[in-house]
RNA sequence: GCCCCGGUGGUGGAAUUGGUAGACACGCAGGACUUAAAAUCCUGUGACCCGCAACGGUCGUAACGGUUCAACUCCGUUCCGGGGCACCA
């Protein structure tokens, strides 16, 4: 009675699935867990070995909690809008729907293929009409808001409306919004009103900047600008404005900043996430401009006001308003070829950038303090979304604006005394202002509030709060998305008067539209009814599909209240860290704005956030030689079918023409060719090493297989190859995994040869599930081997089951009930691999006790069954049970049976371990002081001494200080 | 450049709160079983030194420095790798 995975994985997933074992009913008297994986982008390369990493984890965990008596919600689905699929479209005609469709089948095959338990009847994929309705339905509630400042909450746009009829905009007094009475608001006209409502509605029309390629006709993603020109064709892009729709996230900052202390995210992801809202005081300040009789004013934010008498210049971003109108004719060639320079970099670059640019405007601004007259400069590295556009610069505090000054020569002001050493700034809060007015002799940290106040006194500026957030662009000149629920008549934006969905319509290409719009600006119908033309972006669908997970079949609501209070907030939220600051603040915001709406009843979506790790790709390389050669014949050709193993490749740094490495691969070369040409006599004569990816299936390690080779790539049925040790050995390196890269692994492989029950457990085995590391197929034979072995606890090859009823020994229940705790424990905290180890531990003891009894092994069959679901069913079943494994009762840890009266104590002699003593576990200090020094081993450390001290931690360990 | 994470044997990793560094595996080496292979089982396996022995010693958790009776763990500096930086998802 062999373990036949095979066999019995499709038994049992057959079973599962006409048993329907998975279904979750919103069975609201029982305890609830939601568990929720980030849901994958279908992609057209089909799983990889990476995404389940997390999958497997929450599997294992909703299984455990399934035991555990929960009611477990652990559904799977798709982020199905997005551009790789529009891009293939626009490459090969089809319809992203078709290809969606056909990707999304060849996942659900895949992570079927793996034993999850899911319930497909949940199942939403955000490009279904049915999905996106609600969609475009939670957009129209945040186009139809606005944030109340006063209540801090998200309040219907009516009640604005309301308050303006009545009182105005006497609010916008404090703010760059422009006041005006209830009377004026009465005669304000609609475009009027339309503008001025636009400002405070949550999701609201502005403008905004695209990478846009002229040559494509087209907007760009940042990842497919590389080095200023478009991935695709390598065509010049630059900036350009286009009306784009955003969010309001900027008014949910300090909310978003203060849910964070309510869930249980790492401390890396919290401080990521406060670091993108980057909540910073300072003071907004006024300088004159000096050429300016128009009185054109200079506004910078800092928040070392304190500092003001340290500054030596000015710093605006190009984009700045003002820099037409206060450059001086001197300067405005290098102003106009600078600004050129700077719009086809893009912000990315513009940050990472180490070498210094900029130019000197010829304006200068007036320190408002001392008169004094400082330098108006424009530089790539401060940008226009951020505080106002332009800093003051403080050399001698801010290591960015010394190596400013260092570079143009322009010389610094040290306000802090011995604390610059004008070598490096030093941005201190601590030392005593000189060279400051009225500042001087004020240590930094009390002079920043004075500074403030005086500013405010004077009417030059006043304090502000700033956040380096801004709000989300929320808008694609695409096609493969939400298309927006809204119409444009005379230049006013209004919600759509039809019925949701507003169905994305067919095109006949997938091309641009004109002007940069999208591709829906191509349809006539579509333009006639005066529709937006935009779509929204891939974050829109993926902001909410937690809600809809609940109730995915409400044709009436997104989700009733009812579901919604009951599965409430999602207990375990397991994805990547590369969502950090994009994904989960959307999604926070959502759920925010849908809480205030009276919608849901909390506020923040996910309790609990586990990061996984990424997996990725161990690339192989081979190295092909492209090869001149001729013969005494004068005959030349050009040869590129050879392949030199890793060594040889290697040593191409070193080579040089006519060296010893140069000549060596030459005469290996010359070899080949002979062979290939027999009769030809060609003498190689030059070479180039072009390293290429091949696919890492064919490669044991990192030795090549060569027929297989062969046999995947035909073209190269002829190709002679150099070896080393008469093998040839591929060069490796680590990548993400990507189809391009030759590098994917994928699962259904590994699960036809192994076992999904292997491929689990070894893919927990891997280590912690946090933790990114190169995927590595070796050793999954460790984890198969292991599941053999559980078997053979059970069964015999020849006598079949081995099970018996006898009573179980005091040692067979200490095995079983240490492995109740360490693989409880583990599991709970999410410590998967050495749960993985505590299954072998156990395996392993109890093979050497050779127990078969049932009352140890039955409890060991639950434990396993979260891991290992398909044998532990088997097993299950064959052990005679006629209830499913599924439902049975996790056991208890029961103390009596591990107990210990003794340990086996380390004893260390200044902290270095010398010999072991067991010793009573209630043992006083003074009964183990003179246990300890009877000990042979001490004695001999001692030397006759007196030890200085005697260290013992109870249940830890022994320290004698000599 | 800025923010976040990581670095432990030949390899993946363990050490949960500062308390025996290397659990559990892979690989490798040797052995048993077998006509043979597969499968399975047993033994050894961080480096170095001494030695008849070892339950003997020294070193060792990226590098350097610090705190402590005790540091993979805490602090500081540096190096290397990964993720994010606002239109990939």
């Amino acid at each position: 009675m062999e373990y036949d995975f095979r066999k019995i994985e499709k038994d049992w997933q057959k079973k599962w699935k006409e048993s329907n074992a998975y279904k979750v009913a919103n069975d609201f008297s029982k305890p609830k867990c939601y568990v929720l994986d980030m849901f994958p982008y279908p992609s057209g390369a089909g799983l990889h070995v990476g995404h389940p990493l997390g999958y497997i984890a929450s599997d294992i965990y909703s299984r455990y909690k399934r035991l555990k008596g929960f009611n477990v919600l652990h559904p799977m689905g798709f982020d199905s809008f997005g551009l790789p699929a529009e891009q293939y479209a626009l490459d090969t005609g089809q319809h992203p729907a078709e290809t969606t469709k056909k990707n999304i089948a060849t996942f659900k095959s895949q992570l079927d293929n793996i034993g999850f338990c899911y319930d497909w009847e949940r199942e939403v994929q955000t490009s279904d009409p049915n999905y996106y309705k609600w969609t475009q339905w939670i957009f129209l509630q945040l186009f139809n808001s606005y944030f109340d400042k006063k209540e801090n909450k998200a309040k219907p746009i009516a009640d604005l409306i309301k308050t303006f009829e009545t009182e105005g905009n006497l609010a916008a007094r404090s703010s760059q919004l422009t006041a005006f009475s209830a009377d004026e608001w009465k005669q304000f006209d609609e475009k009027q009103k339309a503008d001025i409502l636009m400002n405070h509605r949550l999701a609201f029309c502005g403008y905004g900047e695209v990478n846009w390629c002229e040559a494509l006709g087209t907007v760009l993603a940042n990842d497919e600008v590389v080095n200023g020109v478009s991935e695709r064709g390598g065509h010049p892009v630059v900036k350009k404005t286009l009306r784009q729709w955003y969010l309001r996230i900027t008014d949910y900052a300090d909310r978003l900043l203060e849910g964070l202390n309510t869930v249980d995210f790492s401390d890396a992801m919290k401080e990521m996430q406060s670091n993108w809202i980057g909540k910073s005081s300072g003071a907004e300040i006024e300088f004159g401009v000096k050429s300016q009789e128009s009185g054109a004013k200079l506004r910078v934010y800092t928040t070392r006001p304190d500092t003001i008498f340290g500054v030596d210049f000015m710093v605006i971003a190009p984009e700045y308003e003002l820099v037409e109108e206060i450059t001086t004719k001197e300067q405005q060639k290098a102003v106009e070829e600078y600004i050129t320079y700077v719009k086809s970099r893009s912000e990315r670059e513009r940050m990472a950038e180490k070498k210094i640019s900029g130019v000197f405007t010829g304006a200068y601004a007036k320190n408002p303090f001392n008169g004094r007259e400082i330098p108006i400069w424009i530089s790539e590295y401060v940008l226009a979304g951020y505080g106002t556009g332009a800093i003051m610069a403080v050399p001698c505090g801010d290591e960015r604006d010394l190596k400013f000054a260092k570079h143009f020569n322009i010389p610094v002001t040290n306000i802090i005394g011995t604390h610059f050493n004008g070598e490096e700034a030093n941005p201190t809060k601590d030392a005593i202002l000189e060279n400051s007015g009225f500042l001087d002799g004020l240590v930094m940290r009390e002079a920043l509030e004075i500074a403030i106040n005086k500013i405010e006194e004077l009417g030059i500026g006043k304090r502000k709060v700033n956040y380096k957030m801004r709000d989300a662009a929320f808008s694609r000149q695409r096609y493969w998305g939400e298309p927006f629920p809204i119409t444009w008549e005379d230049g006013i934006a209004k919600e759509w008067t039809g019925e949701l969905p507003l169905v994305l319509p067919e095109v006949e290409k997938y091309g641009p539209g004109p002007d940069g719009q999208g591709p829906l600006a191509n349809i006539p119908e579509w333009v006639a009814q005066e529709l937006e033309t935009n779509t929204m972006p891939g974050y829109a669908g993926s902001s909410w599909y937690f809600l809809r997970y609940m109730d995915n079949k409400n044709e009436k609501e997104f989700c009733s209240r009812a579901a919604s209070d009951y599965w409430n907030q999602v207990d375990l939220y397991i994805g990547g860290t590369e969502h950090a600051v994009g994904h989960l603040l959307y999604s926070r915001m959502w759920t925010k704005v849908l809480y205030d709406l009276g919608y849901i009843g909390f506020d923040e979506p996910f309790k609990r956030l586990v990061n996984q790790g990424m997996i990725q790709g161990s690339s192989r390389f081979v190295y092909r030689v492209i090869c001149k050669a001729m013969n005494n014949d004068g005959e030349g050709i050009e040869y590129n079918d050879i392949f030199l193993s890793k060594a040889f490749a290697d040593k191409r740094e070193k080579m040089e023409s006519g060296n010893n490495e140069w000549n060596e691969i030459l005469d290996l070369i010359t070899h080949k060719l002979s062979i290939v040409f027999p009769k030809k006599n060609f003498q190689a004569k030059g070479f180039t090493i072009i390293p290429q990816h091949v696919d890492v299936n064919i490669v044991d390690g990192f030795e090549l297989d060569i027929e297989a080779f062969r046999k995947l790539k035909p073209e190269f049925n002829n190709a002679e190859f150099i070896y080393e040790d008469g093998k040839y050995i591929c060069g490796s390196e680590v990548e993400k995994m990507s189809k391009s890269k030759f590098n994917t692994v994928n699962p259904d492989d590994l699960v036809a040869k192994y076992g999904a029950d292997t491929f689990r457990m070894y893919e927990m085995f891997l280590g912690p599930v946090e933790m990114s590391k190169p995927w590595d197929t070796k050793g999954i034979e460790g984890v198969h081997r292991f599941l053999k072995k559980f078997w053979r606890l059970f069964a015999d090859e020849t006598k079949g089951l081995i099970i018996n009823d006898e009573e179980p020994t005091a040692a067979e229940l200490k095995v079983l009930h240490n492995a109740i705790r360490k693989i409880e424990q583990d599991t709970e905290r999410f410590s998967f691999n050495t749960g993985v180890s505590g299954f072998m531990i156990v395996t392993n003891e109890l093979t050497d006790l050779k127990c078969h009894k049932r009352k140890i092994l039955e409890p060991l069959l639950i434990l396993l069954a979260p891991y290992a679901p398909h044998i532990a069913a088997e097993l299950w079943s064959l052990l005679g049970n006629a209830t499913a494994v599924l439902d049975a009762a996790y056991p208890t840890f029961e103390e009596k049976y591990v107990k210990e009266s003794s340990k086996a104590y380390p004893v260390a002699i200044n902290g270095k371990t010398r010999t072991e003593l067991t010793i009573a576990l209630d043992a006083t200090q003074q009964q183990v002081e003179e246990l300890v020094l009877t000990d042979e081993t001490v004695k001999k450390w001692l030397d006759g001494k007196q030890p200085k001290k005697i260290i013992y931690v109870k249940n830890k360990m022994i320290n004698i200080v000599i």
